[in-house]
DNA sequence: GCAAAAGTGTTGTGTATACACCCATGT
DNA sequence: ACATGGGTGTATACACAACACTTTTGC
C-alpha cells in the first residue's frame, strides 16, 4: 500500500457506543483505561484503524479484542475531529453505535483495560478524551431514531411482552406512555409476530409473548412505512 | 505536533456536497479534475485535511480554494472508508453537505480543476472515486431531513412566495403536493414571516412575499416541534 | 373581459388521545 | 377472594386529504 506521505496524516480511531438495556435502565459499555493518556478513566471502547480493513471490520476487531463482543450490527454515528481531542497528536475518531441485550452477551476484559462495565446513561463516570460529547451525540441519535423507527428489539429477549417493549421505549425516550394506546399502536403496526405462548410464573395475569417480525418490518420500510410512537 | 507514527496513518480528505436549486431543478456542484487519479472526471469538491484545523475549518478552506464559496453552513454527512476507494493509498473521506442558492454566489475555478459546474441530480456525469455513493447518501439524507424539518430556505431568495417554496419541496421530494393544503400547513406552522409586499410584474395575480422567521423556528425546534410535510 | 395563478373555506375520513371495564394469574 | 397487572372497547378531538369557489393581476 502506498503511503501518500506527501499529505498530512492523522491517526484514526474507531470508537463504539454500545447501548444495553437490562429491563430497567439504559446503559452504555465503558472501559477503564490502563494506559496513558487518561489512564484510570473511563472511555467508550475503541482502537486504531488498520490500513487494510474497512471501518466496520475495524470496529468488529476492536470490540472482539477489548470486550469479547462480536458480529454486532453497528451504525455509523459521527466523526469527531477537534485537533486537541487527543494529547498524543492529531487523532480523528469515527464512531459507531449499537444496541444489545446485556444478558445475552459475555464480556471479556482485554489486556488493554483494567475493567469493562455497564453504566446507566443517567450516572456516567468522568470520561476520557471527548467521549462525553460522543455519548451525548449517541443518545440524541438513539432518541431521534426510536421515534420514527421501531428500533430496540435487539435489547429485549427474542420473545417479549408488550409491556416489556413499552418499558424500553419509556426508558429510552424518558416519557410515560398510555398502556392501552401503546398496545393498539404496536399491534396495529404489524411488526409483532404472536407466538401463541404466554409468560407464566409471574404474580399476575400471564402476558402474551411476541417476536419481532423482521421480514414484515423490512417490507414495510421498503414501501415508505414510518413508525410513530 | 506529535506524529503518533507507531500507529497506522491514513490520509483524510474532506469532501463537500453542495446542493443548489435554480427554481426548477435540484443540482450539485462538481469539479472536473485536472490531475490523476480520475483526471478529466467529475468529483465533489474536496481536499486533504491539514493537521492543525478542525474538520469544519478544513471544509471551509477547501471550498474557498476550489470553488470560491465561503462561510457556508455545512452539516456532516458520513465518513467513507473503503480501503480501495482511492488508488493512491488509504484515504478516508469525511463528507459534508449544504444547500445554497446558485444565483447568490459566484463560482471561481481553482487551479486544481479544469472546470466547476452545476449538474442536475437527475443527470449526473461519470464520477471519480466513490463519489456516486457520496451523492446518493447526500440525496437520501436531504430527502429524509426535509420531511420533518423545514430546510431549504437557503435555496430561495430572502423573500419568496409560497408557490416557490412548494416548487422546491416538490423538487427535492419528487412528489406533487396540493397547493391549498400546502399553503395552510406552511402558514399555520408559523415559521413564515409576512412582509406585506407582493411580487408584481408577473402575468397573474401578484402573490404575497414571505421571509423565513428563523427566531420563531429556533424557538419551535427547542420546544420539540416537528414539521411534517 | 379573459386567462392564469393566488388566496380562502368546507367537509369527510382517518388517526391519536383519554378514558373505563373486564380478564387471568398467583398468593 | 383479592391484588395486580394484562387485554379490549369507545367517545372525543384533532389533523389531513380532497375538493370548489372567489380574488387579483396582466394582457
Amino acid at each position: 500500500m502506498q503511503s501518500l506521505s506527501a499529505y498530512p496524516q492523522p491517526s484514526v480511531t474507531i470508537d463504539c457506543v454500545i447501548f444495553g438495556y437490562d429491563g430497567e435502565k439504559l446503559s452504555v459499555l465503558l472501559l477503564n483505561r490502563k494506559e496513558e493518556p487518561y489512564a484510570g478513566m473511563w472511555t467508550v471502547p475503541g482502537g486504531f484503524l488498520y490500513l487494510d480493513e474497512t471501518l466496520e471490520e475495524s470496529a468488529d476487531r476492536i470490540l472482539r479484542t477489548k470486550t469479547g463482543l462480536g458480529s454486532l450490527y453497528l451504525e455509523q454515528l459521527f466523526t469527531f475531529g477537534r485537533p486537541d481531542r487527543d494529547p498524543r497528536g492529531r487523532v480523528l475518531s469515527v464512531t459507531y453505535y449499537t444496541l444489545i441485550n446485556p444478558e445475552h452477551v459475555e464480556l471479556t476484559t482485554g489486556k488493554m483495560a483494567n475493567d469493562v462495565n455497564w453504566f446507566p446513561v443517567s450516572q456516567l463516570p468522568a470520561l476520557g478524551f471527548d467521549h462525553k460529547d460522543v455519548l451525548q451525540t449517541a443518545i440524541q441519535r438513539l432518541q431521534a431514531k426510536v421515534t420514527y423507527q421501531p428500533v430496540g428489539f435487539e435489547l429485549l429477549n427474542p420473545q417479549f411482552t408488550i409491556s416489556e417493549l413499552q418499558d424500553l421505549y419509556e426508558c429510552i425516550l424518558n416519557v410515560r406512555l398510555d398502556r392501552r394506546n401503546f398496545h393498539k399502536k404496536i399491534t396495529a403496526s404489524g411488526i409483532l409476530k404472536p407466538t401463541g405462548q404466554k409468560r407464566l410464573g409471574e404474580k399476575n395475569r400471564a402476558p402474551e409473548l411476541f417476536e419481532f417480525d423482521r421480514e414484515r418490518y423490512d417490507a414495510l420500510v421498503k414501501s415508505g412505512f414510518q413508525f410513530k410512537i
